[in-house]
DNA sequence: CGCAAGATTGAATAACCTCAACAGCTGTGG
DNA sequence: CCACAGCTGTTGAGGTTATTCAATCTTGCG
């Protein structure tokens, strides 16, 4: 689901060297300080033609990586960490159009300008390409091309689960079905073992991601948790108890 | 709004020569007969290397161009007509993902099996194109590969406009906003022009496409008619009497 | 004309939201 | 160390929106 989960496992590498950077362009950011970029030592390696066209970027919990409506100008690819993609309505309504997880990116089919804030819910490193750059060489080289299209295609097709969810699904099947796939994005080789899934994102961003208010994700949380669905550790961390049921109610078998 | 709108102005040409063929394969559809090809003469224009590529198909109204599950093994372009992108879940609840307009594109990203279905909603002539052919001729042709990643971009973000809406908008900003998307569509080089709207699907078409329930469209329509925002000559036929007002409320500015 | 499908309207209901209070945790400063 | 502030999360009560169920009207078509 979302964008984010269906990119999650392209097999593209864009392997980086480490450049230092700063964001912040010549335009103030409205809602808070630009980015503190930091330089990220050690995650760089360079194994490719994409060596050079990539840098890495650090962003604090909190900092925003773009700004809706910012000329679109680079590619994103998470390399750690977690972020949300978000769109504000004129009178401040909320909607979050996917979380963005290692592996993901974000920023492919933005052609003029960014159409979603991207907002670093944990501190997480990011690789940067130029636009020109990314272009230049997928027009250069055939597979490279071929593993981005799947990666949209895959995006594509995630957004359009997330249109029938938004569109048609109750809230408690919004729950079971985002549960599910936080869990099968944590450990997706291992169908079985994905009992634990860790939230970094808070009650808010689940609920301006499933179309819902805080209140009601609390509510059907609580309601999983009381029918041992689920258990809860601690607010971020969901244990899967049924996993049958939680399927059953994700695609709206019962109640 | 709606995948499709995105594409709609693909400058993409794929001319195809006219091709008797039967969509029906060996496997049997599920809910209805399938489809009756048959062969749309006049339509056909040599114009370049794609010439061999596509067949042009003719449907009739209510049929099947493709059910969701089948194996995506083509792509399609709408000539003329107007088709509904449908997705159903078990229980039935059905999702209408996008409606297809001339010069929309169907299956780009599809990799396995189509994810929708699609169904003539007026009688529609298709070019259809085998994957395999069209990825061939992408990966030599630079210039149509970088239309087709345009038509893909533009398709996402429409995509995610309906999440949006899908959302976090009420039933009047939805109604509102899928009105002028569809006076936008209809003459998209004339944004005064275009007071006329005809909306070829009925009213349950487009509840399942705005996440909505027939009844609460027709109560919707009624209010914006009543307060002379628009007006309905017929069923099919809907004139915006007062765009200003309608922008508003496709954005939530005011009631 | 007569039927069937789609569209419309009304009344009652349910799901989710809003508003409000409170609990739990974290970090800060005295 | 403790008190307190601020934030996030949880729970309760009541309200609103859209749904559900039902009846009626309209339209297209044989």
């Amino acid at each position: 689901m979302g964008i984010a989960a269906a990119i999650r496992e392209a097999a593209i590498e864009l392997p980086s060297r480490v450049q230092s950077a700063g964001l912040a362009g010549p335009g103030a950011r409205r809602r808070q300080a630009a980015a503190v970029i930091e330089e990220a030592a050690g995650t760089a390696r360079v194994s490719g033609a994409l060596d050079r066209l990539g840098s890495t970027l650090l962003f604090r919990k909190g900092q925003s990586v773009v700004q809706q409506g910012d000329l679109a100008s680079h590619v994103f690819k998470v390399a750690s960490g977690a972020l949300r993609v978000v769109r504000l309505m004129p009178d401040g309504r909320r909607h979050i159009a996917s979380f963005l997880m290692p592996g993901d990116f974000f920023g492919l089919a933005d052609l003029e300008s960014y159409g979603h804030s991207v907002e670093a819910i944990t501190d997480s490193t990011l690789l940067r390409y130029t636009r020109s750059g990314l272009e230049g060489f997928l027009d250069r080289d055939m597979q490279m091309r071929r593993q981005v299209f799947g990666v949209m295609c895959r995006e594509l097709s995630a957004v359009q689960d997330h249109l029938l969810l938004l569109g048609r699904k109750t809230a408690t099947e919004r729950l079971a079905t985002f549960l599910l796939a936080m869990a099968e994005r944590r450990s997706p080789h291992r169908p079985g073992e994905d009992r634990q899934v860790e939230l970094p994102m808070n009650r808010s961003d689940v609920a301006d991601y499933l179309g819902l208010r805080i209140e009601t994700v609390c509510r059907v949380l609580a309601d999983l948790k009381q029918r041992r669905i689920i258990d809860m550790p601690d607010v971020h961390s969901i244990v899967i108890l049924r996993r049958d049921t939680l399927e059953d109610l994700s695609a709206g078998d019962s109640d």
